[in-house]
DNA sequence: CACACTTACGATATTCGTAAGGATT
DNA sequence: AATCCTTACGAATATCGTAAGTGTG
């Protein structure tokens, strides 16, 4: 009743002496010596408790069970084959997914310079991207949905791991024609006389800057959800607003300037929040790998130059 | 490139412990050592290059590409089931399909007991009975559509082997009313003075009948095709017939009268015509001792007694 | 007697179970 | 300390290749 032990090596002696008819020529496309590659065919015939092959000393024949089992045998390999070779697609890249959750601050400026090398390097590889809210990433891991995250929070919650990718630090974006256009690093106290155009409070930029400045009261204007909305209203000369390096893309016009501001604590923390039961998938664990190279080669720079690049 | 080898107890191992998620049990389950289950775990990662579980102090779990593999695992070990279980249904006989051919005279009266008495015993095989003439027969088994035959000819065609089943004793049949009814054992000289219902010339019986009665000229009236032709005729007055025991069920009439004749050498052999560069299947095989086997039993006993019980 | 498969046999590899080691809770 | 997986290691088993055996045309 218990099934037996069959290996793929017994099941190929088995196709090729169906196909060769001769115990030599078999033995040798195999690399076996003859008397090995004998035992090798009576080992199956013993574990199937069939007899396989009718062997007269001239000819080499199938028996009528040999025939029966004969297309099994190749469909076995077949799908054998089939199913190791996509494992090993994934393991060598050529295929996969791997979906991130991100934050929108990231996923629009910093991620798809990113993506596109990775997907230069390993095409077969598909992508996923949530560019959502921290706590929608942070869902997103724990469910499995998403390989991991790049989000604010994650600490501290049961079956997530979190690693440190980088401290962002907050700069100051205001009209080229602000007075505190002509300060190299503008302090906090002189920013706090005037007008800041916020993201609203569940944005996780706007928790790190409240977290931040907690003890200076912000002079504060309009609260908005984009950040392509806020540049639009510093354009507009509303106000001035604090922003994390990595969003500065948003803000890169010649109507405005920007500033890295004199404190050096002022930064949001940016995590790879990651399931702690379970490792990443080979394509994704490159990926994540690509994330923090990249990541730790920008913050050898200056992060103005990394952001008028 | 090449495929590695891997065997159903490595995947039975990798499907158990994905299941149990922890080597001692799944160790037990698998009736190893939870060492030599490691090993054999160890073993399928290296085969196919690819960590298949993470496996912390405290937990086992698949990696992605575990969790990939495993439906394929499942998937080639029910196969492989399948096949197996397939085979062995065909080995005891629970499966299978015999085709005989047969001389039309065996086929209607000696062989339906012994289908009833295979099919019985082996349910599950499937019988295919062609009742045609002997180079018909020939060809079936020569082509591979019939496992073997129940012939006369067959001796010297290539490829083919041929056993002797039985020397069938060729019979008188007359009217109960005939002169000849009364002998016990008449002799051809006897007979040769009567109008002869024959068979036409293509038919075994009647080629066996010439050969044997060859230096004696038969008295011939009509041939036909059909026995139960010849019976007609023969009850109808119209001639004597000579036919062999295996088809006397046809003159079992009590207008009729049947006689073993006196010349012992007056008979047709009948064989079991196969291929000879391959071995019957095991349910072919069986059919082919039990009708074997019945007629060495017939045999034995008055062959009269037998067609008339 | 030549060819092809099987058997015999010593050498090498693999696999096993017991026992010790290491890491985590 | 308890639990669970890994490593270490000697023993049992399996598999290999060479060489001799066997049977058939």
């Amino acid at each position: 009743m218990s099934a037996p032990s069959l290996s793929t090596r017994q099941l190929t002696a088995f196709v090729t002496l169906a196909q060769e008819r001769s115990f030599t020529r078999a033995a040798a496309a195999c690399h076996l010596s003859q008397p090995a590659f004998s035992a090798l065919i009576r080992s199956l015939e013993d574990s199937l408790q069939a007899r396989l092959f009718d062997r007269d000393t001239r000819s080499v024949q199938l028996t009528a069970e040999g025939r029966l089992f004969e297309p099994s045998a190749r469909q076995l390999l077949g799908d054998f084959a089939a199913a190791v070779g996509d494992l090993h697609d994934h393991v060598q890249r050529r295929k996969g997914r791997v979906h991130v959750a991100a934050l929108p601050s990231l996923a629009a400026g910093w991620l798809p310079a990113i993506f596109r090398e990775f997907r230069a390097t390993w095409p077969g590889i598909e992508l996923g991207l949530s560019d959502i809210l921290s706590d929608g990433c942070i869902d997103l891991v724990r469910s499995g949905k998403a390989d991991f995250a790049l989000a604010s929070a994650g600490t501290g919650v049961a079956g997530l791991s979190t690693e440190l990718l980088c401290a962002d630090r907050f700069w100051l974006v205001c009209r080229a024609d602000h007075p505190l256009a002509t300060a190299k690093q503008p302090s906090l106290k002189a920013l706090a006389r005037y007008p800041l155009i916020h993201l609203s409070r569940n944005s996780s930029v706007r928790q790190a800057l409240d977290a931040a400045l907690h003890p200076i009261q912000a002079h504060s204007v309009l609260e908005v959800d984009q950040l392509a909305t806020v540049m639009g209203m510093v354009e507009a000369g509303l106000g001035i607003s604090i922003i994390p390096a990595l969003t500065l893309f948003h803000f890169e016009r010649d109507t405005l300037v920007r500033r890295p501001l004199a404190a050096p604590g002022l930064t949001r923390r940016i995590y790879v929040v990651r399931r702690s039961d379970s490792s990443l998938s080979v394509a994704a664990q490159t990926l994540h790998d690509l994330i923090v190279q990249r990541m730790t080669a920008a913050r050898l720079q200056p992060a103005a130059a990394r952001s008028l690049a």
